[in-house]
DNA sequence: GGGTTACACTTACGGTGTAAGTATTATTGA
DNA sequence: TCAATAATACTTACACCGTAAGTGTAACCC
């Protein structure tokens, strides 16, 4: 008779099982309390078992990378490139800070999983429709995801909360000999007198770029006559 | 009779000797060549020795990083801000690649050796002189270190040298199909075809970010009579 | 029901950072 | 001059790592 098949003692190994679990050990203990053997242990199996699913520990980081990636929202097709391009950063960052171990592996090894093409498709294809060319629309990117890594790893290197600054500031002060450095002292001293928060935007860098790219966008558009007309279909964002 | 010590089979193990052999081994075989054994085996020791210089290996590192960026050059004190900032940048960034394990570094591990705090002093310091606020200073440092933290990293994974790129686009092609990634693929066609390079410029963003903080340096100088002078006296660069 | 395949397990190897203990050398003080 | 002291290099050992190679064993197909 037919009957769903009965749940052996544990589910199958898969390569997804592997990469969620691999995940979920990262976000609670570190990258570095990542190791095969405590992964294997996590899914009651022996540590040799997960090579029938992954290449090895780098071809399975790269997988990991990748889940990542999805959960960062694509661009829209049509209307305003700038907010567009808001959107997806901030999703970004806001996903990025969610797995701290995941900017790291971003920046190590070469990523060109599936996520990560339609996520570079999907930008690509949002500043092409603005007007900017093909090698702009690639500097734009380019560029933004600079911006995007090299916040983000600075971010997490001070792993601080809004309101404990002061009090770390105040710790700091000590290593800070003033007629060394004097402008760094002066400027941990506003931080201490509650006169500057010391805490950096994501916005506010990103704002610089877009602001830039937009003028780039509308200079080369002025220069090519072909796409002069899409550029007035483009309203400027505010 | 007073001589000078006779040079013993070998010098003494310092920190500093300790340091420059890392950076050394590190340069020459990358960052994972870089264990405390090889290390003492270069310095013709025993890998235990090196722990009587150093207290571990991520302090180690931490002096590692210290010593590459005593090799940026520092921004002058007068004169025109936005060039200083690019000067420094650019040291930063040419130094940054000649020591390619060294970015990863930066961004994994909180630094604040004597070379770094130098450098950021002087940053800040030529910020506002130039008339920024002490918090426009601080995040003007912020959003140019992570253009040069994120974009340095981005372009290490891409050790391509310029000619090569279309040929490496050619390989890549059949990854790309094109109903799902469109835009990478007509993007990729460009660089083989000829018409676009698929380099990137450290000065293109740099640039867009310099000329963004001038705006808000000019900004917030009018909103602030006390220093509206002052800005007068520095010219807006071209 | 025999053959094949998939996949988990076992064992083992060479590497890692470094704690703990020992030996040697150089410097100092009487 | 010689013994005490301090500095520091060496030795051994441990727990952990990634993974190559080989060994069951259970499920599926013809």
């Amino acid at each position: 008779m037919p009957v769903a098949p009965e749940p052996s003692a544990r589910d199958p190994l898969t390569r997804e099982r592997v990469l969620r679990a691999a995940v979920r050990l990262a976000d609670e203990g570190g990258i570095e309390a990542l190791s095969m053997r405590k992964l294997a242990q996590v899914l009651g199996v022996e540590a040799m078992s997960l090579y029938n699913h992954v290449a090895n520990k780098e071809a399975m980081q790269d997988g990991m990378v990748d889940l990542v990636v999805a959960e960062i929202a694509l661009p829209g097709a049509g209307g305003n490139w700038k907010a567009q391009m808001r959107q997806r950063a901030n999703s970004a960052y806001q996903v990025l800070l969610s797995h701290p171990w995941a900017p790291l592996l971003f920046v190590s090894r070469i990523n060109v999983g599936p996520a990560m093409l339609r996520s570079i498709d999907a930008v690509h294809g949002c500043l092409r429709a603005a007007g900017f060319s093909h090698a702009m629309a690639d500097h734009a990117r380019n560029v933004i995801d600079s911006h995007l890594y090299g916040f983000t790893l600075q971010e997490l290197l001070f792993p601080l909360v809004r309101g404990t600054y002061a009090d770390a500031a105040k710790q700091f002060l000590p290593m800070l000999p003033g007629d060394r450095y004097p402008h760094m002292r002066a400027l941990t001293e506003q931080v201490i007198d509650g006169h500057y928060d010391g805490l950096h935007a994501f916005a506010f860098g990103l704002d610089l770029l877009l602001d830039g790219l937009e003028r780039q966008r509308v200079k080369d558009a002025a220069a090519d006559p072909r796409i002069s007309r899409k550029v007035l279909r483009n309203p400027k964002s505010k």
